[in-house]
DNA sequence: GGCTGTTATGTTATAATGTAACAATTTTTC
DNA sequence: GAAAAATTGTTACATTATAACATAACAGCC
């Protein structure tokens, strides 16, 4: 149920994108699927600018547009979420299926955990469609704290 | 139904605005009510760069931390919402009673509709706190057309 | 292979958004 | 009016993001 992709399992996660790349006809190069490695061995939202300094580690010189093209990619292949609120990026627990997930933003130990009620989308769908607007796309964040971080005895910040 | 405080009447969303800082003990000064104005005039999202420029027509040399605190300030009293997909600012509809709100925002005439639907919040606050989870905050907003601009016989973009 | 169009990456420079820190002023309270 | 509190001014940056153009890698074709 935690988030940033497969848990650590990465190596797995990097064959579906790969896989789900393959049958879109697109390419994860090196760089776009360090970017996405990157991001799911934080297991938590990085910022552009992060990623930036992980990819510069290896890669000396990487400058932000590789970095934004990269998570621009990764984004349009549901790979990867933004977190509007956050202005950071996370790799996706469940990219098998295209969805919007709804995320849940720990102010405490910064861990996002992300959802997909059905209950959630199909009431927002329909009180959209009845005002006659046609979605495109949406945006469901919520910040507090998790189940860990609000337990009496002290939350734990790892 | 359209969005940005009072379709035009300005005054008595100021009004308003007065009595629900004078009822929370807060001071809706001359510089604060003005960033208001300017927004709920707007009646569409702005920028904090974008409000700063109107308030600089009067009042020169303005800079960014005025009008950011002006907001905070705002926010804080209920009067107006961040969009946070859009890193804008938005008068508020109907600012007697705290909420969070769900925004429908039209990527052709750039207008937010501001929708308050009792069972997306029921259902949204039942499915997190079945996590554990703690919610103290919560965005949802929705990018697509809206209702004019999906119109077959073309948009209007006013 | 070599040509060609397409896709991806590199590079430079800058735009847009937001804030920390401290000084000056205004307002409130006593 | 003097002290305390709240607000605003000011300077200087930090952070996030993109436009525009140059170069390189790749894919398909002959």
């Amino acid at each position: 149920m935690s988030a940033g992709c497969g848990n650590g399992d990465i190596e797995r996660t990097l064959c579906t994108a790969e896989a789900i790349c393959a049958a879109k006809g697109s390419r994860l190069t090196a760089q776009r699927r360090r970017v996405l490695e990157i991001l799911c061995a934080g297991r938590r939202p990085m910022g552009a600018y992060e990623i930036l300094e992980r990819l510069a580690v290896r890669a000396k010189g990487v400058k932000p547009p590789t970095v934004y093209r990269a998570l621009d990619f990764l984004q349009s292949m549901g790979l990867v979420h933004r977190l509007e609120s956050l202005n950071a990026f996370l790799g996706c627990v469940n990219p098998d299926h295209p969805h919007a997930g709804q995320f849940l933003i720990c102010r405490d130990c910064g861990r996002v955990e992300e959802m997909e009620d059905p209950g959630v989308e199909r009431r927002l769908g329909e009180a959209v469609s009845a005002t006659g607007f046609l979605a495109d796309s949406r945006v469901i964040e919520v910040t507090g704290r998790c189940a860990d971080c609000s337990r009496p005895k002290g939350g734990k910040h790892p």
